[in-house]
RNA sequence: GCCGGAGUGGCGGAAUUGGCAGACGCGCAGGAUUCAGGAUCCUGUGGGGAUUACACCUCGUGUGGGUUCAAGUCCCACCUCCGGCACCA
């Protein structure tokens, strides 16, 4: 037994000061970019350097620091830099507030957080640094744009774009998010601006496509991208208008076009005007003013209802040569497809619900692929015998109230049809929905098979009794047993339309499109929703776009060796951009030497982070953004990792970028990143109070009451964040605990892909840990062998052997769970395990092995030192040893330490445990043998009882199982 | 509405290829130590039941079905929650 007493306790704060700078002194996590031998290049997503880091952000590095440290010890060349994504409208709003230059609240922000990661044990190669807001980075991301601007990628045009009137900017696409502002949250309006785009989309295609063989990128994240691209394929047709303009429609779905009863244009479509008569003008021009007004968030709602006006003008459907009216309706958008839909209120569901409110007609083209009709009818609309001669017929009926309900299939239809016809009542008529359209007559069945035999159905309906009936849907559409029949967008057989009738399912498109481009009025087509991407931005932290326009040259890009176009050094004043800055736009032609003027944007920030990870592998060139042979051998980036927030924005246009400089000739490889994590947000809970807002947990007693008006408080659990005063201060959690408690709990709380709550009591049970595991070696270590020791296996007994076990099995466990399957928790939840073995040896009475104990312990320190790594550098010393945990190579495990002497077979009966049998391994991998030993076991034969055994499974190593009679 | 993901004890979670459900930790309970608290250590801890015996039985992984000797895991239908997209033609 050991005295405890003789122990020093386990004191982090005297630790890890002694440990904080030795890693980095000793040059371990500086990189050999030349080597080519195993290399393996890490990389977290670099932060927006940002005041302070909470143990959420901790999350990310920790994990980033753990793989990397095994894989140093693993015998690997690896390279985990780390800079700064350091541009960006946060840092002037706080310079605003704070009165001092955006460089200088990012500069100290910087300072401040090297200090944390140095806290946290966290380490990165700081010679390869980089900071996109210095000149020696914006150059080449000037250089960038440069290179794409000669290439065509890079244009400008004058185009409607989201402008955020908080940021004072314009954003991209992807920057709004649910209509919002990504940043800010505020509604952006729509202006008319010349602005500098990258063609994104002529890499649509390519960027979906590849996605697909991204197979280490988690699947939610290439469906979010799937989506954001969303290509979808179809046709464009041509239809023309009554004076001989062309209006083209995109559609996906061109087996319906003998179905467009009507078209509807963007309020904003170039026609609209002329398409417009003189009795409707008034009409139309509110509408367009009215929908201008309407915000985006408004118009895209799903929840309104459709509005739109008629323009009076008319269309010819190419496709029949029929007439249709053109509309005008918010619902169509100028920014997808053409900004003018061809409408099928039959087969799509806006357009069917815009056609019953306005009474425009629908006609059926597709038949639905469930088969089924109904028909309401009212008793006394029919003669009596109408339901005898039903149930003759065999068809259902059902009797509700003063109606009948008969349902039938397509093939009965015609005969139902006529027996309608020979019962409907004088004046009357009866409708039949579904698989078949038609309305019966005494006189006639009418089936709705176009725009006339709607006018004639309405015609006679309204002779009648002069109803407000426009067209025939609305006779049907308010009776609720047809609710569910009366619209579909299945792909089934095309009906009503001319030759095609009878062609169904995906080949009716193929077919229709064929037809449309031999006859010359439409050809397949493929949309995307991706939009090219919109870098201008109108504010001053960020990269000036290097573009000089001249009134003799016009558009001159910026010589290379002129790069960078510095920003201009002034005293910061408040929110401004560029053309604020007075002589800062003026300057001389690079081509004729005349007076000209600079563009005065700057570019989005994630045109700065579009292509970082090429700077890190030569931060410090100052020829070339990168070096294409040494990119081309250390990427694609091995392992990714970052927030699932960036899964569209930055990964798309990395992804981009990547493709482009590929194409360019610039590197050799078209996906930047081979495996990509994304991990989860670390949660707290948030106190509110309704009237006071958000309280910091100290300020909140048991009652949780608001301390100011007694009102209850709300509480729930958030993200953390500083607005929400919910956040963890890593500093609090290192004062008290220790980083090497703060990184074995973040590492064990959880699957790191999870959001998860932080919980204070679990940060005390991996203090706990480490602190057992302390006292357990520093307690021992007179009973060691000297480091080195071989034990003599043979000679164990079976305490020694199960631990003998344990240490093959957790190493094993540990590197995979670090290396394949990125399960720290199950890596630390093993640790602790043999940690609990090794202190059960170490307390027992028996007789210890010191060999093994020695080999437990340096084992235990070893694995446990990625997590832990100042905790284990000192026990390191402790267990009497030189030098360095980082110069000693992961311990191995062989296949041998793995095979346990006598191993516990579980035995089943009909599906049912019933005992286990302690077999030797040798008959555990035996299948018969394995059998046999279960069979002779005296409760299994008790179980058995004399029954008879069926069938035996036996599973090498794992199991039996016995189906008895 | 469409597309993803997830539902397992009081809590976080484990079970990697269909093979002993609940590893590991938190919390809780009892005990030891202590003047006391804290810290530490030991024991127990899914529900229900049984027994002289913790060498027992039984139910149990969101719900309902199914496949199988065997299902948390596979199939079908559904419910709930989270995330993304959303009048995208």
């Amino acid at each position: 037994m050991v005295d405890k007493h003789s122990i020093p306790p386990y004191d982090p704060s005297e630790v890890e000061a002694r440990w904080r700078s030795f890693w980095a002194d000793r040059g371990f996590f500086r990189s050999d970019v030349a080597s080519r031998d195993k290399t393996f290049y890490y990389l977290n997503m670099f932060p927006y350097p940002s005041g302070y880091l909470h143990v959420g952000h901790g999350r990310n590095y920790i994990i980033g620091d753990v793989v990397t440290r095994v894989k140093m010890m693993r015998g690997f060349n690896v390279l985990n830099p780390m800079g700064w994504d350091a541009f960006g409208l946060p840092a002037e709003n706080a310079a605003i507030d704070n009165n001092v230059h955006p460089r200088e609240w990012t500069l100290s922000n910087i300072t401040n957080a090297r200090k944390q990661f140095a806290a946290w044990g966290v380490e990165f190669d700081w010679d390869r640094e980089v900071t996109t807001c210095l000149p020696d980075y914006y150059r080449w991301t000037q250089w960038l744009f440069l290179e794409l601007y000669k290439h065509g990628l890079a244009y400008k045009k004058k185009a409607t774009v989201n402008y955020c009137p908080m940021c004072d900017t314009v954003l991209a696409n992807e920057q709004v998010v649910a209509g919002v502002c990504e940043r800010c949250g505020t509604a952006p309006v729509a202006k008319d601006l010349e602005q500098w785009f990258f063609r994104i989309t002529d890499y649509a295609d390519r960027l979906l496509e590849d996605l697909a063989a991204l197979e280490g990128w988690p699947e939610n994240v290439r469906k979010m991208q799937e989506n954001w691209i969303g290509r979808s394929f179809g046709a464009e047709v041509t239809f023309r208008t009554e004076s001989g303009d062309e209006i083209v429609v995109f559609t996906t779905r061109p087996d319906t076009l003998w179905g467009a009863t009507f078209m509807v244009l963007a309020p904003e479509h170039p026609l609209v005007d002329k398409l417009t008569t003189d009795k409707q003008r008034d009409a139309v021009h509110a509408y367009r003013h009215q929908a201008a007004l309407a915000s985006d968030i408004d118009r895209s709602s799903t929840e309104r209802e459709k509005t739109g006006v008629f323009t009076g003008g008319y269309a010819i459907n190419p496709v029949n040569g029929k007439q249709v009216p053109v509309w005008i309706a918010d619902y169509v958008l100028t920014s997808y497809g053409t900004g003018a839909i061809m409408a099928v209120p039959a087969h799509d569901e806006r357009d069917f619900a815009f056609a019953l409110k306005f009474g425009l007609p629908i006609v059926p083209v597709i038949a639905p692929l469930r088969d089924e009709i109904r028909s309401a009818v009212a008793k006394r609309d029919v003669a009596d015998g109408f339901a005898a001669a039903v149930k003759a017929a065999g068809w259902t009926i059902e009797e509700r109230g003063g109606q009948y309900l008969v349902t039938l299939q397509r093939s009965q239809a015609d005969a139902y049809l006529k027996t309608a016809q020979e019962h409907v009542r004088e004046g009357r008529w009866i409708g039949v929905v579904g698989s078949r359209f038609a309305f019966v007559f005494p006189d006639a069945v009418i089936e709705l098979a176009s725009v006339e035999a709607d006018r004639e159905i309405v015609a006679r309906v309204a002779n009648g009794n002069g109803s407000d009936v426009a067209v025939a849907m609305d006779l049907v559409a308010t009776e609720a047993a047809y609710q569910d029949v009366l619209f579909h967008a299945d792909h089934g057989e095309m009906i009503h339309s001319g030759a095609f009738s009878g062609t169904s399912g995906e080949a009716a498109t193929e077919k229709v499109i064929a037809w449309l481009e031999e006859k010359g009025i439409g050809e397949g087509a493929i949309n995307y929703r991706l939009h090219d991407w919109l870098i201008s931005r109108q504010r001053y932290w960020g990269a000036p776009i290097p573009i000089v326009y001249c009134d003799k040259c016009g558009t001159v890009p910026v010589p290379e060796e002129q790069l960078p176009v510095l920003l201009p050094d002034v005293e910061f004043i408040g929110k401004m951009g560029l053309a604020d800055i007075p002589g800062y736009a003026e300057t001389t032609c690079p081509e004729c030497g005349g007076p000209a003027r600079r563009d005065t944007d700057t570019m989005d920030t994630f045109v700065d982070s579009s292509w970082y990870f090429l700077r890190f592998i030569s931060p410090t060139d100052e020829h070339h953004a990168f070096v294409k042979q040494d990119v081309d051998h250390w990427l694609p980036v091995d392992q990714y990792v970052g927030g699932v927030e960036h899964a569209i924005l930055h990964l798309l246009y990395a992804r981009f970028v990547t493709k482009a400089l590929h194409d360019l000739g610039h590197i050799g490889f078209e996906e930047p990143f081979r495996r990509l994590f994304t991990q989860g947000m670390v949660c707290h809970p948030a106190y509110r109070c309704s009237e006071h807002g958000w309280l910091f947990p100290k300020q909140v007693d048991e009652a949780l009451c608001c301390p100011q008006c007694g009102r209850r408080l709300e509480v729930a659990s958030f993200k953390m964040s500083k607005s929400k005063r919910n956040v963890v201060d890593p500093t609090e959690i290192i004062d008290r605990y220790g980083a090497d408690t703060e990184r074995v709990y973040t590492m064990f709380m959880g699957p790191p892909d999870r959001d998860i709550d932080w919980l204070d009591e679990g940060v005390r049970g991996a203090n706990r840990f480490l602190k057992r595991v302390w006292t357990m070696i520093l307690g021992n270590v007179d009973r060691m062998s000297a480091p080195g020791a071989v034990p003599d296996v043979a000679a164990f007994d079976d305490a020694a052997k199960a631990l003998w076990h344990r240490c093959h099995f957790t190493i094993k466990k540990v590197t995979e769970d670090v290396e394949q399957r990125f399960s720290f928790n199950t890596a630390v939840a093993a640790i602790m395990e043999l940690a609990n073995d090794l202190g059960r040896y170490t307390d027992s009475d028996e007789e210890i092995d010191g060999a093994l104990l020695r080999i437990a312990a340096d084992g235990l320190v070893l694995i446990l030192s990625p997590f832990a790594p100042f905790v284990c550098e000192e026990l390191w010393r402790g267990l009497g040893h030189e030098d360095a945990i980082l110069e000693q190579p992961w311990p191995c495990y062989d296949e041998a330490g793995l095979v346990q002497d006598m191993v516990e077979i579980p035995v089943q009966i009909n599906g049912k445990l019933r005992a286990r049998v302690a077999v030797s391994s040798e008959v555990a991998e035996d299948r018969e043998a394995l059998a046999k030993a279960a069979l002779a076991d005296s409760r299994i034969q008790e179980w058995l009882g004399g029954k008879s055994v069926i069938k035996t499974i036996a599973i090498p190593g794992k199991m039996v199982s016995l189906v008895v009679k």
